[in-house]
DNA sequence: ACGTTACGCTACTGCTCAGTAGCGTAAGTG
DNA sequence: CACTTACGCTACTGAGCAGTAGCGTAACGT
């Protein structure tokens, strides 16, 4: 549906509070009013466009390439939201809304973030389980699965320039990895 | 400054979009206009908050403890603006912000946001320099010095509720400790 | 006593933006 | 051909909030 991705960019330009509706309606072509017929508020919605853009798809089918290495980058340049760098500036988007509402924010912290530092966290015990890293890091998979959102999105938040890819990899390798003590 | 602090007070526990000059006025018990007479716009008030703040202590007289664990942990636990409850939700309210001048977005960043990962970045040169850590991991350092803020401020962010320390603790224990091979 | 400075108060302007009213029109459906 | 459904358009209301006007008043120094 154009509008709901619609909505989506602007989501990802702007943030929750600088989307207006009236700016979906021009950059869709539609009128206002339409809008308002079908999504009763504002929040409606954006909430119509969060679930319109489904699951990670990596929920299902976790990547397994041969490395935890391979499989936490594939995981980065999922496609899922458009990619990486259209997903990271809507998940920035998004942070502005759940101070609104509180209905919103759990929306978007059970379908958004929580389903993809999911990901991260399975990616990570499945490496320990297979013996590619050892058991005695399994204390830390929580907190390191949240390193990779964490990291991008302050990258995002105070550079306002879009992330290069050098950085997700720094990241996985001077930090995940090196924290696992893989060498 | 009665004024700028309860600007910081309002700016942690809103952030600066719903920050109102009313607000800031009521609860000072000053009259708007006095306020108008002093700073000119909203920006300025707040511009003049930060300013007021000062920098960080620890960036004249870094920790020196014993340990990289002790001294990064002495940061964390830094009375600067606040403790560490107050300096972050500071943070996040100031984030907002950026999005709205670049005038505020630079100050924040030179004045806020960069001097504070400028001390990690220093404790963990000053510890290889020292031999603490292995000169092979020099090249993590930059990386390194950004996780704190990056994780706290994600969970705050998506969390809403005050931070217990034992995050930090995992943070540094878990993530950066490990990842310079600190055993 | 007198002027100056700083503050308080009430009331207003002006803008942005969510959400609404009401009317008109094209396209499908029986 | 009538009827319904969906959309477009212009114009409005109403709230929130930055910033202003204008007047009154206490505190101060001289």
């Amino acid at each position: 549906m154009l509008i709901l991705t619609s909505t989506l960019d602007l989501l990802a330009e702007k943030d929750y509070e600088r989307l207006t509706i009236d700016e979906v309606a021009a950059r869709t072509g539609k009128a206002k009013t339409t809008l308002y017929r079908r999504w009763s508020t504002k929040e409606d919605l954006v909430l119509a466009a969060i679930r319109a853009a489904g699951r990670p798809p990596e929920e299902d089918r976790p990547p397994d390439l041969g490395s935890l290495r391979s499989d936490l980058l594939a995981v980065i340049d999922s496609p899922w939201l458009g990619g990486p760098s259209r997903r990271l500036s809507i998940f920035v988007g998004l942070a502005s809304a759940t101070r609104n509402s509180k209905r919103l924010a759990n929306i978007v912290r059970s379908e958004v973030t929580e389903p993809y530092v999911e990901i991260y966290r399975r990616l990570l015990h499945r490496a320990v389980d297979k013996g590619e890293i050892s058991k005695n890091f399994t204390a830390s998979v929580p907190v390191l699965a949240e390193v990779i959102p964490a990291m991008s999105t302050h990258r995002l938040n105070t550079s306002r320039e879009p992330i290069q890819r050098d950085f997700f990899v720094s990241v996985v390798d001077y930090v995940i990895l090196a924290a696992l003590g893989v060498t």
